[in-house]
DNA sequence: GGATCCTTCTTCTTCTTC
């Protein structure tokens, strides 16, 4: 097992063990307290001392119990079985974690006074131009893709193989295609509502309210008390290029998300993605684009925040994690060792 | 008109009592 798995274990333990403790005190005094003080009888003495519980009370607590329990199939557990299934897993080398050139995020050359980036006019939206830099200039998405570390690819290996013996190769292709088809409409809809939150009132005029398909009235409905504090949107789905470092991307929208320049990315997600860490990759993809941006001459302005929306289907509360700019850096310097591995690969 | 590109997602938990 290696370190950071066994910190990982040890950490889990700890928070757990605390939980119980702390609930198994709490369901001694429950337990005393109602034995001592009422006429039940011996038969009714005997019945377990949960039904003193007040199990509605305990629910959140029991799960978060059940929920940091330690698994037992950790990575190597499971690589070793499945290894024995589908065959051995390829490692490659661990990557270093500081990049060789540490390129700053921010592009001295290109500061601009405050008055230069005041809001107002129309978003900008740089269509990518199919075809151009075909082969030479790598985008954000496929470096990420082809970077990706072996127990990150044996994770999914592992579950696209799960969903095909569920639902079929050809019930899997529909599956993946029908959660790129929401995640398409989802940001489609997002944009067209997106201009109104530039007004004083986000969509104070009904007529202009714009049809949102009845399939992602859900994620519409997740993410309006965030786009209740998005103003001045500055870029939509616009194409962004790091003029020093050679890659591309299509960021989703660059706006104020409560006062603060962000870069903004849309996710719709099937399960509930609370902790920044559940979004695995995605804080290094707005970090891509935050450099990118930065180093654009398109753009007259330099962004340090970002900020990931992920959106649900059954119209619950989005989580909007924001990556203040420290967090923006941290961020830059993984991509940056993301990408200095893409590149030694060719 | 056809081919290609960038995205769109997917992972790191499944307990056993009442």
């Amino acid at each position: 097992m290696r370190l950071h798995q066994l910190l990982r274990c040890a950490q889990r333990v700890e928070e757990s063990s605390r939980v119980v403790s702390g609930l198994f005190s709490h369901c001694t005094r429950t337990s005393v307290n109602t034995f001592s003080t009422s006429n039940v009888s011996p038969a009714r003495k005997k019945s377990s001392p949960y039904s003193s519980v007040d199990s509605g009370r305990y629910s959140s607590l029991f799960k978060s119990v059940v929920s940091h329990r330690v698994s037992a199939q950790t990575p190597d557990i499971l690589e070793e079985q499945d290894a024995q299934i589908y065959g051995p897993v390829i490692k490659s080398p661990t990557p270093s974690k500081v990049p060789k050139i540490l390129h700053p995020l921010i592009n001295q050359d290109r500061l601009f006074e405050f008055g230069e980036t005041e809001l107002g006019g129309a978003p900008t939206r740089i269509i990518l131009r199919r075809g151009q830099d075909r082969g030479s200039v790598p985008s954000v998405t496929r470096i990420l893709q082809e970077t990706m570390s072996p127990e990150q690819q044996f994770y999914l290996e592992r579950w696209r193989r799960k969903m095909i013996a569920q639902l079929g190769e050809d019930g899997f292709k529909e599956y993946s295609q029908n959660l790129f088809r929401q995640g398409k409409l989802f940001h489609t809809a997002v944009e067209s509502v997106l201009p109104l939150t530039t007004k004083e009132v986000p969509g104070e005029d009904p007529e202009e309210a714009p049809e949102v398909p009845s399939s992602v009235e859900g994620y519409m409905e997740s993410v309006r008390h965030v786009l209740e504090d998005v103003r001045g949107v500055r870029a939509i789905e616009s194409r962004v290029q790091h003029e020093k470092l050679g890659y591309l991307g299509i960021v989703d929208c660059v706006a104020l998300y409560r006062g603060v320049l962000c870069v903004i990315d849309w996710k719709t997600s099937e399960r509930s993605k609370p902790f920044l860490s559940n979004t695995y990759d995605n804080p290094l993809q707005v970090a891509a684009y935050v450099g990118a941006l930065n180093n654009d001459v398109n753009y007259n302005y330099q962004v340090e925040n970002g900020l990931i929306v992920v959106a649900y289907k059954d119209g619950s509360p989005a989580h909007p994690h924001t990556l203040s700019s420290e967090q923006v850096l941290q961020y830059w310097e993984r991509w940056l060792v993301r990408l200095e591995e893409y590149t030694e690969r060719r």
